[in-house]
DNA sequence: CGCCGGTTTGAAGAATTTCAAAGGGAGTGG
DNA sequence: CCACTCCCTTTGAAATTCTTCAAACCGGCG
């Protein structure tokens, strides 16, 4: 079940470029990271809160989540995690968990140590400061998401998270064909979104009933993606995208650019 | 209205010293940092979303707040922020501002250049840790926030904010007598917790009813800490206050340690 | 075929917002 | 020192959004 370094960790290259390009060396020591690969079957826990790992993990494949559960028992979605997303980087200053991390769907990650990464943080500290951009720019998710959430009627929040998704998928070089990658249930947008599925169901139909966005099996199919960012109230600048590898495209989804 | 530094600085001194004592050359180091100080009036911006800041603003004194404004024109407070806070400590790294920086009552900053904090952290890689450990708290205060806007009553929402306050006011050595040091009006709790004023204001009535908290002039005092703490599914572990400087104090309100 | 996870529907109920207006306290200017 | 103003709090009542509950539906899969 654990094996040693293919060449897979090109997904965090790859991410890490958004802002800026790395050196040569910079790119080989990321490639060179000593990793633990594993697949984890959709609704596994990978770290929960309380927890104090000794390694972080990066998404390969498939779509993780952080959440809490509050004191009813419900379940608040902080973010969604893609290929090249480390979502408990924060781990690494953070003694104690105060969330979990759990797989949406069957999902690779490869898990690196924070030995490691403080090594590679130490010798190379153009990449500490990429992976502390890194962190930013989830904080700066979370604070779009709190305005959604706090601040937006249902039918905004859900167009909202919508194009986010497919536009972080897009940066990726991902979802060419505007259909989201990866399934995601109704009942996982309402505990991102703070809403009821019910209500997610209605929202969903009102945007189908639109022309905006419909279910293309189990994957959300975008179809009017200027029309859902205006109803979303959706400008990307807050996912800081700008100077990404293939601008061409992202850059079609990005009006005001760092 | 520009002065150069007197020892004012000592704010983000204690902060830094959360998890871990500082070194005394560390100290220095940040004492030593060239700031210009200034004074803004309740209401007034000190920066805006779309900025692109080469500085960083400590608060010394008063109360600062992150927001945005959505599609409708509502306002979203992201955070509160208190004597030692550096609000957009995150621009070193994101050239463009994603949102605001206000402060909500008559308030004292010290800016402090990029050139002089990335100076600091070359020299100092350690304070860099802190200060990268400084987002992520501010990150996991947000999804603190999200789960309590997304998941929780209003009362509880309530309760829950102003437990944090104190805790957060008591940790930094203030607030000893159980009264959030800074008036916050119902307005900003509800533009924070996604309430509107009026319910915000039934809600206060509720926990007065219930002797946990009340109106001490213009400012909030807690009654029983306990007790809101209860009603606030309030677990102080997401402020990461652990190991500060008078931990005898501040433990008293921390169940679980890093 | 029958189960399973996810979507959809209808109807009733609850939480919260909105609107509109009154009340209160602290500071300011005459 | 009073009157006035401003900002914030408080109140009542109606309107709305969203949740809850309960059940049916649907497509894929063992």
């Amino acid at each position: 079940m654990a094996v040693t370094s293919p060449p897979r960790l090109s997904a965090l290259v790859r991410k890490l470029q958004a802002d800026s390009k790395l050196t040569n060396e910079q790119s080989a020591a990321i490639l060179a990271l000593p990793a633990i690969f594993r697949e984890f079957r959709a609704g596994q826990e990978v770290v929960r809160e309380g927890d104090r790992p000794s390694q972080c993990c990066l998404i390969l494949d498939g779509l993780a989540c952080r959440f809490k559960i509050v004191g009813d028992g419900a379940r608040q979605i902080h973010s969604y995690h893609i290929v090249g997303d480390i979502p408990d980087l924060q781990s690494l200053h953070l003694a104690r968990m105060d969330h979990n991390l759990a797989c949406l769907r069957s999902t690779q990650v490869a898990f690196i140590t924070h030995t490691a990464l403080r090594e590679l943080i130490k010798v190379h500290p153009n990449v500490g400061q990429k992976l502390w951009r890194e962190t930013l720019i989830d904080a700066s998710i979370f604070r779009e998401w709190m305005s959604n959430i706090g601040r937006r009627p249902a039918i905004t929040r859900i167009a909202h998270v919508l194009c986010e998704l497919l536009v972080r998928y897009r940066a990726m070089g991902l979802a060419q064909d505007m259909v989201i990658p990866q399934p995601i249930t109704q009942t996982e947008l309402g505990d991102a979104q703070g809403l009821s599925t019910v209500h997610v169901n209605r929202s969903m139909q009102e945007l189908k009933d639109e022309g905006l966005a419909v279910l293309s099996g189990r994957n959300i199919k975008i179809l009017d993606y200027e029309r859902l960012a205006e109803i979303g109230d959706f400008d990307p600048a807050y996912l800081h995208l700008c100077e990404m590898p293939d601008m061409i495209e992202a850059r079609a989804y990005t009006d005001r650019c760092n």
